[in-house]
DNA sequence: AGTTGTGGTGTTATGAGATAACATCACGCC
DNA sequence: GGCGTGATGTTATCTCATAACACCACAACT
């Protein structure tokens, strides 16, 4: 995904200490809805930090074991459905992968600037209230759910 | 897709002769701009402004053949990204669907909105100097495409 | 008319993304 | 201890999409 351009880019993968560090809280915000991290959970959410740019499920699912051993496809599906309705992570649907959550709040709708070049990617917050709330509401439908992905060059690769 | 509820829907899909006024209007562009509406490419188009409403690239396939014999995949597909690139169609990826656009512009951003209930789209233009575009801005990204898309329930769905 | 380049199509095969179905296990609760 | 609920393990399968290659149509040029 990453380093299909030959530019060098800032932001690489953050460290271990930054991993462990949004596991503790996702880890403690989870605790206090009543939620369980279990294993499989755990292990997804700390590859999609660890990735820092989104990841393609088989690609979680080649990496899930600490050995080498693949998973199998429903431990990683069920994984990244419960991280995404906790809003820990989000699925990119324009490019069917799955990313962390970078926001800090709890329940939330995201968007996402993408990078065709690198891969990088940034999670704004959706605007929600914005000209699409308003279209809605011209239209007559009642919004529930939002995807909104823009795909462009980031500030590195342009 | 539709008729996953029990209500009545006002927005049938369009009648024959809305479905060979919009593929004159097509054939006329793309004539214009020197490029041909072959048999397969009209075809796809035919099922998708037949449908009025998103359509499974796997549904186009089956009903590809007048006389219910099946394309090929990549016959679909081909079409398909043809039509994507002359604005004459969207994918939707949220839902991994394709539907013919309702848009007169010829090469334009959209957005839609999709109701979970009945399967109904409305297709509004893109806000791209909105708020995505303000918040794309910020973060330095260049943007090149959007994928906009909010899912809720229609009028006749609430 | 022959030739050649480009873009489109037909066909086979396979790769990539996601889920259904069912057995088993862990845990809290009474 | 017995039960209900939610999570996991496992097998199989389904859906979505594209690679690769042969062949064909058509325009442009000579």
């Amino acid at each position: 995904m990453s380093e299909a351009c030959g530019h060098h880019h800032a932001d690489g993968p953050p460290g271990a200490a930054d991993v462990a560090r949004a596991i503790q809280a996702a880890d403690l915000r989870l605790t206090a809805e009543g939620e369980r991290m279990t294993p499989p959970r755990l292990r997804v959410l700390e590859l999609l930090l660890a990735a820092g740019e989104p990841v393609k499920a088989y690609d979680l699912i080649a990496r899930f074991g600490e050995d080498g051993q693949p998973a199998k496809p429903p431990t990683v599906y069920r994984a990244l459905e419960f991280l995404e309705r906790k809003g820990l992570a989000h699925r990119i649907a324009s490019i069917s992968a799955y990313v962390a959550c970078t926001s800090g709040a709890a329940d939330h709708a995201a968007a996402f600037l993408i990078c065709d070049c690198c891969g990088a990617t940034a999670e704004v917050s959706a605007p929600v209230a914005g000209d699409l709330g308003r279209a809605a509401e011209a239209a007559g439908y009642a919004i529930q759910r939002t995807t909104i992905e823009a795909h462009g060059r980031c500030p590195a690769c342009q």
